[in-house]
DNA sequence: TAGATTGTTAATCGATTAACAATC
DNA sequence: TAGATTGTTAATCGATTAACAATC
């Protein structure tokens, strides 16, 4: 195991910290034990130390973490504390929906720009963003610095979408479609497979029975 | 480790399975070893091999799989080959985007009903589902089977009306707030939580730089 | 100081990979 | 039959949990 290392395990458990630490600092908490963290996350607290303790000692013998810095690590950690420029390939249902959510704005990632190929969608106003042909991309891409592009087209278009943007140097994908786009390395993406939760659940009420 | 046990991580594998397994059938593949399968999914082939024989000796030695077969198995083991009635709480971006999709149809995933307690968005139609008054919501559950309901609401409300779906009889919940929901032991829930994806994202753009 | 709680090492547990006999 | 590939057991690897000395 590479120094500095950290596992996909404690990745994906970061976010999920980041947001108990922000209840607890609305709540007017200002310490908190790993063990009193532990219960409120459902972890031991023996892994919640293990876990911060791969970025740094944040915590002190004897009192536990501060909420309010040990949210702010974490936050630089993620990197929510910086300007993420997004735009969005698809004005389907998920496409608007990405759009029109405001919830991801707190944490910095602003979208720019909204693309579709349906010359009945472009030019709408969604959200103030004006839907944008898909033609026009590679024009945008060269005079605008797109840190993500969230992928909302169908199955079909995706990888070719994809390797467009890739070739105009975007490097972090958010996919909402059903495939596992083929990436370079210094690419990253996050898949959203929204059927595969509903299949997920129905497998577990079927277990329950 | 209890008889006929599935771990978490086989579990939350089958729905990939059943995606590849799907496009090879469109594609008119008939067969498949496990190491052609592993090549396409990123998976080693011992590890299918052992994930397919959670469930039962699928496959023939010297032959390999079929993949028919064998999806239509991870189907019926996943539960998409029955009909899962489903309402959707919230009418925001979100609910509305899950109402209009009709990619879970396929899958035997049927939206029955669409509730808000916005005035603005009560009997607004939706793809064809009117918008019903949150208030109606305990008459509706009187009278109609429920499988699933997708909790697509503000943060504040979500346990509220969890716990409300949970007394008359509700034991599947996919939700989309950023809450973890305290459930009992009988029903299950599978948490989409975008901001998360999009914040892991983040951390992984800052480490390859 | 005494008590509490961390940081960190060691032990355990579970998941993945390798190996190979069984068999189509 | 010979070759291919599974099902399954054993070995390895990594993640979680336990333990405890360090220290606030």
């Amino acid at each position: 195991m590479p120094t500095g290392y950290v596992s996909e395990a404690v990745i994906r458990r970061l976010p999920s910290y980041y947001r108990h630490l922000g209840v607890l600092a609305r709540e007017g908490v200002a310490q908190i034990s790993s063990q009193e963290l532990g219960n409120r996350m459902q972890l031991t607290a023996s892994q919640i130390r293990q876990d911060i303790n791969c970025f740094g000692g944040f915590g002190r013998q004897g009192y536990g973490y501060h909420v309010q810095s040990l949210r702010e690590h974490i936050g630089h950690i993620l990197g929510v504390d910086q300007v993420h420029q997004m735009i969005i390939v698809g004005s389907g249902n998920i496409g608007r929906a990405v759009a029109r959510s405001d919830s991801f704005r707190s944490d910095g990632f602003q979208t720019i720009a909204l693309f579709d190929c349906d010359p009945e969608k472009i030019g709408k106003n969604v959200d103030g963003l004006i839907v944008q042909d898909l033609e026009s991309l590679q024009g945008f891409l060269k005079t605008n610095k797109v840190d993500i592009a969230v992928i909302a087209v169908p199955l079909v278009s995706a990888q070719t979408i994809v390797n467009n943007l890739l070739s105009y140097g975007v490097k972090g994908f958010w996919n909402f479609a059903p495939v596992d786009l083929q990436l370079p390395d210094d690419a990253s993406v996050v898949n959203v497979h929204l059927d595969e939760g509903l299949e997920i659940l129905s497998f577990r009420l079927l277990q329950q029975q």
